[in-house]
DNA sequence: ATCTAATCGAGACGGTACGTCGAGTCTTCCC
DNA sequence: GGGAAGACTCGACGTACCGTCTCGATTAGAT
């Protein structure tokens, strides 16, 4: 992503010599992404229709990323940053259910539909796949697991294999999200979490 | 789908007068797309690369169907029809093992890509998401429930809900086919089982 | 044409074992073509508007016919058959002047639209050029140079040229029908002939 | 047009601020455009082959006009520009011979086959009709006429009709062009040109 | 009274051109 | 050198027409 590269350079008080990049420019387009993505999904979102929303040019988004796709992960990105971090109540079983609450908020709220729009995307195009996993499972995948990891041979078994109770939780949860045969409502969640505690707590 | 509307009238005997429709070119359509979703995913595979493989027209496959989505839905529908059904060991576990086990190697298999494809090109157009459901997700998940009924009460617990079990262990394995942060090996599926079945088992 | 054969055959008694060529159907298409080219033109009249407004089929159309050009022109034949012949008055100046009163009616009523398509689509396709040529243009101006012939050494020169006196009359008005550039009225008509007598008159 | 508001903008120096028309791509579509009619007629010259041989795409194409006929119509247009103009030797059967000599030559020349194509064109589409006489027929008839005015009272008679000698001698030209019964020689025009001026001739 | 061959209406088929639309690139002027 | 405007190439889309074909149903002369 070029603006990784700049973003360094900038911190590093390294800038250009001519005009700097016009960040209003930049928060106007991600933003005009995000709000299209969410009302329309990624493929019906233009290109063209991003610039005009965002009162930008083509040239300009093609400037600073290297293509759509590129402008949607960040747009995610940005839009993810500010997610509630995991819950530490001290029990398993209700940091696990509170953290599955907010999160079947996130997906089920206005935002929910970029992230459909994103595993989708990801099934076209390897780049939105690896950066979907890097931007977004990943990161939650691992604070969650060193949340989880505090509970080991406490109320986890000693031998739990989070990976698989990541996916054990997270899994259903995005099916349902995905597939839209049932909704994604918060006694499902709740449901679940009993069922996959019971076949991972410490007995 | 224009189609049902004829196998109907042909049920009824009413065969039409013209020209009927060229059964072996709709199989050749079917097939080639089917190929080329497989080979390249959805969005690549043109009409125009359907029709030169199949070595039929355009307006042929225009004729009997909508768009390409409708093509492809219908391609899927076909492939999807001589599935294996539920197993019945006897064993409630071995009986999920076995059924996950052959839908891990469907999922893994040439024709995994195009389960991928479909759930991405769902997101985008709701008949798409419909038909997936529809043809793939509800018909699986009643045959399979109704297995599992069977094992009601004796291994499986009186008040267990079966639509949460399916997620429980579907949802994770189209989860890691689809996010792809880890492969979704036999080992994997056989310890989901595992800590599924235990939160669900009768004891 | 495969017409011909056909009715030479049928003229010799030699009618073949099947069922008979549907007459009334040929008619309804000839007519059908007639009506179409009137109203909308050579290019915009396609066969399966022919063959549906006249209740037949496009099979029986290219039975008969080897393409759309074909039935065009047949059409254009019969429409044409039952022209007015020449006049013979005496009179050099009125026989002119009759005669091409009456092409002018021809030209402006409602086959005029005939005759521009046909002119046009012969640019397009030698085979429509020939056989307009062969069916329209030559014969009328084999009856009107026989018609003329007789006043040659009276009221017209001895050496006078009668393909250019044909042409310089009725090019003039064919000129006006493309072009559209002003009107083709009688007074035109009869001024043009006064001009052209003028020149090729004895004197 | 387009073409014409854009070039008014110009001309006022309102440039607009975007990336301008490239007029090389503009000259050589008109440029392929006239070798394609020229070479195949009007209806086998596809927008495809156009853009192809122009170097340019179809959607450049699309962009500056409304379908294939306006894009010959311009091309016919640019060709056209730049024709002798009406002679002027003092003699009014010189001028007259000069005049329609060039016109043949210009005829049975490598161009004659786009006039052919656009006449038909013509029949076939209103606006290709409008065209074709604003931007051809109508000029030449203008310059022509004014050139023949300075005649008049003295080789030419002082009521002669000049809209009805233009159409007598120029009709025949183009009949013979079109319908093809006879080939469009010198001769041929001469002894025309004698005949009308007979017609026309103060005596 | 069948049999046989050609015709008919209906309509599907392969081919080919049309005109449209989106992605991503490039070019101009302005700041 | 960045940015807005907007033209450009490429390539897929879905539509329309041509001329061909394949059905079942008709219609006569031949047997």
């Amino acid at each position: 992503m070029t603006t990784l590269v700049r973003e360094q350079a900038e911190e590093l008080g390294q800038r250009g010599r001519g005009r700097p990049r016009d960040e209003v420019a930049r928060k106007r387009i991600l933003e005009a992404a995000l709000e299209l993505v969410e009302a329309q999904g990624f493929a019906a979102t233009t290109t063209d229709a991003i610039a005009e929303r965002a009162g930008a040019s083509k040239a300009t988004i093609y400037r600073w990323w290297p293509n759509k796709a590129a402008v949607l992960i960040e747009a995610l990105r940005e839009a993810v940053a500010q997610e509630t971090p995991m819950p530490e109540t001290g029990s398993l079983s209700e940091d696990i259910r509170i953290q599955l609450r907010n999160f079947v908020k996130l997906l089920t709220g206005r935002r929910g539909r970029i992230f459909k729009a994103f595993v989708a995307a990801a099934q076209n195009d390897p780049e939105v796949a690896e950066t979907f996993r890097a931007v977004w499972i990943v990161p939650r995948r691992t604070i969650a697991k060193a949340a989880l990891e505090r509970h080991r041979g406490r109320d986890l078994r000693e031998d739990a294999d989070l990976d698989l109770l990541m996916d054990a939780i997270y899994g259903p949860l995005y099916f349902r999200l995905l597939a839209g045969h049932r909704p994604l409502t918060e006694k499902f969640t709740d449901a679940l979490t009993e069922v996959v505690l019971e076949g991972i707590r410490k007995r």
